[in-house]
DNA sequence: ATCAAATTTAACCAAATGGTTAATGAATTT
DNA sequence: AAATTCATTAACCATTTGGTTAAATTTGAT
């Protein structure tokens, strides 16, 4: 658990390219000029390419996880967690654009590698946040819904215009002022909408 | 134009390779052993990886782009739009689970491509479909919100679940099955939310 | 100061990869 | 039927890539 300075500046490196390229399409020698050090000394300090990749991707994990489960755990309110779900993600993800997708894209092209993780690691877990929810439609105090479905509504409004960031302003033909405007304009907009969902008239 | 059973054989190949590895990892010899033929023959054909990949590329969006627009485009009111949008999508994705993930991972790699696809090709298009949002809100029949900012949600709440899905399925503690009633109970659930948003009470 | 351990470098290596070529076989044309 | 074009194959090639090695340098303990 010890980090030399040299060690982080590879994790560093690795990040940038790995975040940029994907796992496939990154280069060992690309990450050491990046780190401006010899290429050798990523395999002295992480053996290989995807035991590299594989801190990267903890390191990413481990940024977003314990983010996500802070509001999905907190004692707060149904209304304000969304509130604080939506303003804090687009936030987190403005400062770290390359991040969701990252996570989201080598998942999907190596499924086993997300199923691994999930089991080993601290991952985002909804699960308090639907019970919480469950609670709330029993007592009436919000109109009944699949707590799961709500959580996914939640995380594709919030998520999905920056996952598929290139496609969104293609097809709505954005550019990047207009892209940045619609996002913060939506930190009001998603939670309005799901609250008006689900509150009671 | 003309499409000889190799050549066909040999893009029905690619797409199975590309769209599950992408366009960094996947191999020109395994799409050749994909299609049972000599490697050579993808050379002979397409010339490059990089013009094999474009030509999966441009089938692919060929694909989705119409049935989009044909949607986007027809003379239906806004409300019966979004349910044919809804349905239609995910129908479609079932179908093609691969596709949406795979334009949105290719051009976030490389936003250049993507760039150049969208000023070369027929792609979707929901202007139209915007400018009638706009006349609704006009006429007083739909509450006000930006058109873009509801195609937005639609195509989020419709097309992430299944760009996402490793994630999805981790984060939601889903199996195969349970992911799929999901993504079937969607169908009603999306446009009910977005509709019961924008309809005047 | 000395020695051993850890760190860094340059040169090297084997395997994989996209791509080519020249010969062969199959169609088409004349 | 001969000639010519097109399709296909096997062998080959240059380059790239992840990874190794052995020597050199630095660091730290004694």
């Amino acid at each position: 658990m010890i980090h030399t300075a040299t060690e982080k500046s590879i994790l560093q490196a690795a990040k940038t390219v790995f975040f940029k390229k994907g796992l496939a399409a990154a280069r060992m020698q690309e990450i050491a000029n990046e780190a401006n050090i010899n290429k050798a000394m990523l395999h002295y300090y992480f053996r290989s390419k995807e035991k590299l990749f594989g801190a990267v991707f903890l390191q990413a994990f481990g940024e977003l996880a314990p983010f996500l489960n802070s509001i999905f755990n907190s004692d707060k309110p149904v209304f304000e967690k969304i509130r604080e779900f939506v303003d804090g993600y687009i936030t987190f993800v403005v400062d770290n654009p390359y991040l969701p997708t990252f996570i989201i894209q080598e998942m999907n092209i190596n499924p086993q590698f997300g199923e691994t993780f999930f089991r080993n690691h601290v991952t985002p877990d909804p699960s308090k946040f639907e019970e919480q929810i469950a609670r709330e439609i029993e007592h009436g105090n919000i109109r009944p819904i699949d707590p799961k479905q709500l959580v996914l509504n939640l995380i594709s409004l919030t998520a999905f215009p920056f996952v598929g960031k290139g496609l969104v302003i293609g097809i709505l033909d954005l550019d990047e002022i207009a892209f940045k405007t619609l996002m913060e304009e939506r930190k009001k907009l998603i939670p309005e909408m799901i609250i008006n969902t689900i509150k009671v008239q």
